[in-house]
DNA sequence: AGCGTACTACTACGCTTTGTCGTCGTGACA
DNA sequence: TGTCACGACGACAAAGCGTAGTAGTACGCT
């Protein structure tokens, strides 16, 4: 009984709802997932997603359907800033960063970055 | 008597490492620690740092003096790397990072990423 | 109106990580 | 030679997460 490692099954289904353009009801992410999980573990992760302000809820029927709180690319934002806060040396942090970047993502920062100022 | 923080305290210890230009033996580290700490607390910290891969340890004497293997800088480059590593909206991932960005650090990206190419 | 079904709330358990210490043996140094 | 510093090992509690069962309840269908 292997068991995933440690927010894996938060993760996926963070996953689920990020593939999705509607709210989703517990069953339907279970639906979605190709893993084979009981309903109620798929309820109580998306419960403490919502706790933890990941993801929102709506009344849907009986149900709650649920939706991403932030986008994936938002949440990867955030986190990267999170990192970069963290640490005393921005500068350092920003040049290992980019160095570790490849040559594409390293063009489409520097597009994102724009001209002057 | 609250605990702190999970992460906490092995954040504290590595930034002590982190902040020495030369290799520190659990005294020393805890000297440097400002809080009020068992020695054996620090020493099983840094244990675990080394098991991890985090710390890096020499004999010295009949104690071992540890040392921080990966710079902080170095961490937070590859960190923000990881997280970019697992979104699918790489570009929209960048996007999100700049956006938080404060002007200074904007500026000092996009000159790190200036000539080259 | 009654019954099954689907869904939520609540509870629970085990594993892993982390914070926090204690004990003990041993070697070094005064 | 005795004290002390230091490392090995072990321990325990709390939190986070994966995983699931039970029970109550509202809805739809018959």
């Amino acid at each position: 009984m292997s068991r995933r490692p440690d927010g894996a099954l938060e993760r996926d289904i963070m996953e689920v709802l990020w593939r999705s353009d509607e709210p989703l009801t517990p069953g339907e992410v279970l639906e979605r997932l190709d893993v084979d999980l009981a309903y109620t573990t798929v309820m109580t992760v998306l419960g403490r997603l919502h706790e933890k302000g990941r993801a929102l809820r709506e009344q849907r029927g009986r149900a709650f359907a649920y939706t991403a709180a932030v986008s994936e690319s938002e949440l990867a934002g955030v986190q990267m800033n999170a990192v970069l806060a963290s640490t005393t040396d921005r500068e350092g942090a920003l040049g290992g960063f980019i160095g570790g970047l490849s040559r594409r993502d390293r063009a489409a920062l520097r597009r994102l970055l724009g001209g002057t100022e």
